[in-house]
DNA sequence: TCAGTGACTGACC
DNA sequence: GGGTCAGCCACTG
């Protein structure tokens, strides 16, 4: 039984949902907020499988330096950054501009109980 | 079964 | 300050 892997990954898809209009956020920081912090690849990895879930906004989730790393995944090689910048957010030569200023820390903003 | 790979990250040199 | 190495875990051949 797996079981808990998959609710790892549904976890994942979770916070992904989560992440507001005009947002990015880092597999890293999901995965530290999923105390996994060492596994951040397997959160790229439920991103690959995320392309079975409906709803999962995939773009906005790039490595630590808001680099599209995965865009090549999107069904097209400029799709990812268009709907970055569709939300607002600058894209250039597949990385986030101001990438901390889009930044969202799921940690933060899904933990009601620190400020 | 074993070994290689990957939408990552942090530490080390 | 930039490049390299190791760790992490699941999937594929």
């Amino acid at each position: 039984m797996k079981t808990e892997n998959q609710h790892f990954f549904q976890k994942v898809y979770q916070v992904v949902r989560q992440i507001p209009y005009g947002r990015v956020t880092s597999y890293g920081a999901i995965a530290k907020y999923l105390g996994a912090a060492r596994s951040a690849r397997m959160v790229g990895w439920a991103m690959n499988n995320a392309h079975s879930m409906p709803d999962i906004p995939a773009h906005r989730v790039v490595n630590r330096v808001g680099l599209l790393t995965g865009k090549h995944h999107f069904s097209g090689t400029n799709l990812m950054q268009q709907l970055l910048e569709n939300e607002g957010i600058i894209v250039e030569e597949d990385q986030i501009i101001a990438f901390e200023k889009y930044f969202w820390d799921p940690a933060k903003a899904l933990d009601q109980h620190r400020e």
